[in-house]
DNA sequence: CACACGTGGAT
DNA sequence: TATCCAAGTGT
């Protein structure tokens, strides 16, 4: 992978020049799309489809199209206005964000990965995403897309091995041109071709624009062999799932839910209880002083 | 660093 | 039906 034989900017160039062609017409890849928007928009984007975050984000922008608009508005109604993207706790952060945005930033969003890295809920993914997309700055972004592109097309290997951010990092820069705004389209390109293309279960590999240069390709598919992700436990009767029901039911309410009302949800008192805690130790859920429980 | 953390669609 | 997967982050 050096000297002459270096085939990653000629899988740049190629993988730009496709994404320029055409991609997906995506609500945050409007014109004029606030930097509000996109960061709210990656917060729905972390381990949730593209097809669902896309009717809450219209709802969410209209109700809160600032920073300051979210951070006004009590923490419990982001969670309920989360619905059904999982992962509440990312409401929760996503409001605490804009609150910290709405102290520290005079309700602008920072500019700086720095300073996004500061905020509740933003990691490697995140501000760079924002630093990129936003404002066009010149950094590598690296999600399971690009993750997966580059582990096929410049290293040869099925699938990426675990996260390693500092590795891919390194990585994804090395395939970015000079300017910032070709590198901008490198990134997003990325993603897409990952998304659409270079998928995780039955790539389109006729279909894909760096086919000629993409090693795994050119070695014949060879399986993955190195370490494998930890196999997922099974959702049905987990603490996630009584979690998930009892948020459902905090949701719906505009009254405290009660024990009784909780304890309808899941048979098991011990695993009930534990999950209960759980939710109210992450701040997704508060005692009513009447009794009963209520989103924060 | 491995693990916990929701939810629903696809295979 | 069971498993995999999805624009990750915090601990």
């Amino acid at each position: 992978m050096d000297g002459a034989d270096d085939q990653r900017p000629a899988i740049a160039g190629r993988v730009a020049d496709w994404y320029r062609e055409d991609h997906r017409d995506l609500p945050w890849r409007r014109p004029g799309f606030t930097a509000w928007g996109t960061l709210v928009s990656e917060f729905m984007l972390q381990q949730t489809p593209v097809a669902r975050v896309i009717p809450r984000l219209e709802e969410w922008l209209d109700r809160w199209p600032t920073p300051a608009d979210l951070a006004a508005s009590p923490a419990g109604e982001a969670v309920r206005a989360w619905a059904n993207l999982g992962y509440p706790r990312r409401a929760l952060w996503l409001h605490a964000a804009a609150v910290q945005i709405t102290e520290r930033h005079g309700g602008d969003v920072p500019r700086d990965v720095e300073a996004l890295l500061a905020l509740t809920g933003i990691g490697d993914y995140t501000a760079r995403a924002v630093a990129v997309f936003s404002f066009g700055d010149r950094h590598p972004v690296v999600d399971t897309n690009t993750r997966r592109v580059i582990a096929r097309a410049v290293h040869g290997q099925g699938q990426p091995g675990p996260p390693h951010a500092r590795r891919d990092l390194a990585a994804m820069d090395a395939l970015l041109p000079d300017d910032d705004g070709d590198a901008a389209v490198v990134n997003a390109a990325m993603m897409e071709l990952g998304a659409v293309v270079c998928v995780a279960r039955s790539p389109r590999c006729d279909e894909c624009p760096v086919a000629e240069l993409c090693a795994w390709r050119a070695t014949g598919y060879p399986a993955y062999d190195g370490p494998t992700k930890g196999v997922q436990k099974a959702y049905e009767g987990s603490d996630r799932h009584v979690r998930g029901l009892i948020m459902r039911e905090l949701r719906a309410a505009h009254v405290p839910v009660t024990d009784a009302e909780i304890a309808s949800l899941w048979p098991e008192s011990v695993q009930r209880d534990r999950a209960l805690a759980g939710l109210l130790a992450d701040g997704l859920a508060v005692r009513s002083s009447r009794g009963g429980y209520l989103l924060p």
